[in-house]
RNA sequence: GGUCAGUUAGCCGAGUGGUUAGGCACAGGUCUGCAAAACCUGCUACAGCGGUUCGAAUCCGCUACUGACCUCCA
């Protein structure tokens, strides 16, 4: 551990900031709920997989050794109505529209999403397990419920008995607040639709095939399908074991999807699975729910191309997850022009106050008021890390470091003001959060190998520039100056000579 | 309709019962050949109405509004 300060996180389940006891001392285990992969990847989306990738980073940062599991759902995720025929498998759906194989949809969209997140800088989970790949485990677990009384048979299709559970274990609805009598009241209009179910929040969690349906398994009640939330209950059980450390995912899927897992890893094995759940908030576009239906919706290659009629401009995918960054994870995130404009400034002065401090050096440094304060934001930085993952805080310290480090440079703050050891900690520090927790890039470096030579351009380059302004030639030193920029480098005059940066 | 969350300065967004969040924008200044950058200073807000308190943006109640979930959704 790197910090001191005990790590606090705020449990759903609880409602209350808890101190994390990880089962095994210096381990964790993290289960997320992954992408169903029957259609691009929504931005939304990402910024939760930010978000926890943030998560799985600075729990790694702190010491511990993370299991980080987050499946692929792609089979069993029902889109329409799921108790009438209506019902249809986003995938299954989706291979019809396209006339592609469930697994070719499957395949495409799960590139897609692996480019999404490379590009975001998400870190690849530990095990990324696919519904399709543990039928066996879900067919075994819908038995386990059926043993355990839990379960019922109707016409091939197993679902899970709610009202039952309810009178033997008393803790469906403590995730999400809900109140099965209030469920029953609320789709009582529905009722003549279920034929099957035996009541309105009974689900099912294994799913007879209609003989056109494409995705088809063989199981000891019939041919058919596993139901949408059993393969988080059975994946985690399997790779995280019966009880394991943190379950995350997005807001919206507190109810049912985690309610019903919860009953089903109950049910199954009377394990809970996780201790702690954590939630994401959702991200807004213009003040508003995402909605492709109103138009109001931008995938992450619209955002970075800035073709959309929302933004603007292009914004790179570091400025849009440094824009997550500034956020706290269980906020609702506004998506505006304006903000990510903002963003984009914020990150380049961060990272370019991160490059200023890697190149101070110091002479017989000393400990005073500027020292303590320094060591102090960077105890902060940790602490505030430690609180429930407060990046938005964090990176509030951050900046308040980038003064001190620019008044360093421009000679503002006398560097031999703090001691060698406080610049040393300083950098490794500044550099750990930006790079290392935050999983920002610096998208301002070239690519391998062309730095070097652009490098030796750019000194040649400075140094004409300084003999044309030396002989006091405005022209020639203006005119290198603005053709700079219009190829896209600034260069900046400072007191000891000029320095650049890719705009 | 039910449940829950939120309403913070021009914008985005943290936050705690009593002290400057931060970023961006804006204004003035320093520096500069000019500019940019950087630094300094300023702008100092907590939906409304009540209540608790010596003191509330922070706790409680009501109202208004927004959002989420209740149906697929991260």
């Amino acid at each position: 551990m790197k910090s001191n300060t005990e790590l606090k996180i705020y449990n759903s389940l609880t409602g209350e900031k808890e101190t994390f006891t990880p089962i095994h001392a210096g381990r964790v285990g993290m289960y997320v709920c992954g992408p169903t992969v029957y259609n691009d990847v929504h931005l939304g989306n990402c910024r939760t997989f930010v978000n926890f990738d943030v998560v799985y980073r600075y729990l790694q940062y702190a010491g511990y050794k993370v299991r980080y599991v987050r499946n692929i759902t792609d089979v069993g995720h029902l889109e329409g109505d799921a108790d009438t025929n209506e019902a249809e498998d986003k995938l299954a759906k989706r291979a019809r529209i396209e006339q592609l194989e469930p697994m070719e949809v499957a395949s495409k969209y799960t590139n897609g999403f692996h480019d999404i997140m490379r590009i975001f800088n998400a870190l690849p989970p530990s095990i990324e397990p696919r519904a399709t790949g543990h039928i066996p485990e879900q067919i075994e677990m819908v038995e386990e419920i059926i043993n355990n009384g839990f379960g019922y048979e109707a016409n091939g299709s197993i679902y899970f008995d709610v009202p039952k559970f309810i009178q033997v274990k008393g803790i469906y609805g403590n995730l999400s607040g809900r109140v099965v009598e209030e469920l029953q009241s609320e789709t009582r209009d529905n009722l003549k639709k279920q034929d099957e179910k035996r009541h309105p929040a009974d689900f099912a969690i294994w799913m007879k095939a209609a003989p056109e349906h494409l995705m088809r398994w063989k199981s000891p009640w019939s041919v058919g399908f596993p139901g949408w939330h059993l393969e988080c209950s059975a994946m985690s059980r399997k790779y995280l074991g019966e009880t394991f450390d943190i379950h995350g995912g997005g807001n919206d899927l507190k109810f049912p999807h985690h309610e019903n897992e919860i009953a089903q890893n109950v049910g199954a094995c009377n394990c809970g699975g996780a201790n702690l759940w954590m939630h994401a908030n959702m991200l807004l576009l213009n003040g508003k729910k995402m909605s492709k239906s109103d138009g109001n919706t931008i995938s992450p290659t619209q955002l970075f191309t800035g073709d959309s009629p929302h933004v603007t401009k292009g914004y790179s995918p570091m400025v849009v997850r440094f824009f997550m960054l500034q956020a706290h994870y269980r906020s609702t995130l506004d998506i505006t022009d304006d903000a990510l404009q903002a963003a984009e400034k914020g990150y380049k002065r961060l990272m370019e106050s991160n490059k200023i401090l890697q190149s101070l050096t110091l002479k017989g440094g000393k400990q005073t008021e500027i020292d303590n304060e320094i060591n102090a934001l960077i105890d902060s930085t940790l602490e505030d890390m430690s609180d429930d993952f407060n990046a938005p805080r964090a990176l509030a310290r951050l900046f308040e470091l980038c003064t001190k480090i620019n008044a360093f440079k421009g000679g503002q703050l006398d560097i031999n003001q703090i001691t060698e050891g406080s610049l040393t900690r300083l950098k490794s520090t500044f550099n750990d959060f930006i790079f290392s927790i935050f999983g920002l890039q610096d998208e301002s470096v070239a690519g391998e190998g062309g730095q070097s030579a652009l490098e030796g351009v750019m000194q040649l380059v400075i140094d004409l520039r300084a003999q044309a302004r030396a002989s006091k030639d405005w022209a020639t030193s203006d005119k290198i100056r603005d053709g700079l920029k219009a190829a896209g480098i600034l260069l900046k005059d400072g007191k000891e000579g000029t320095s650049w940066t890719k705009e």
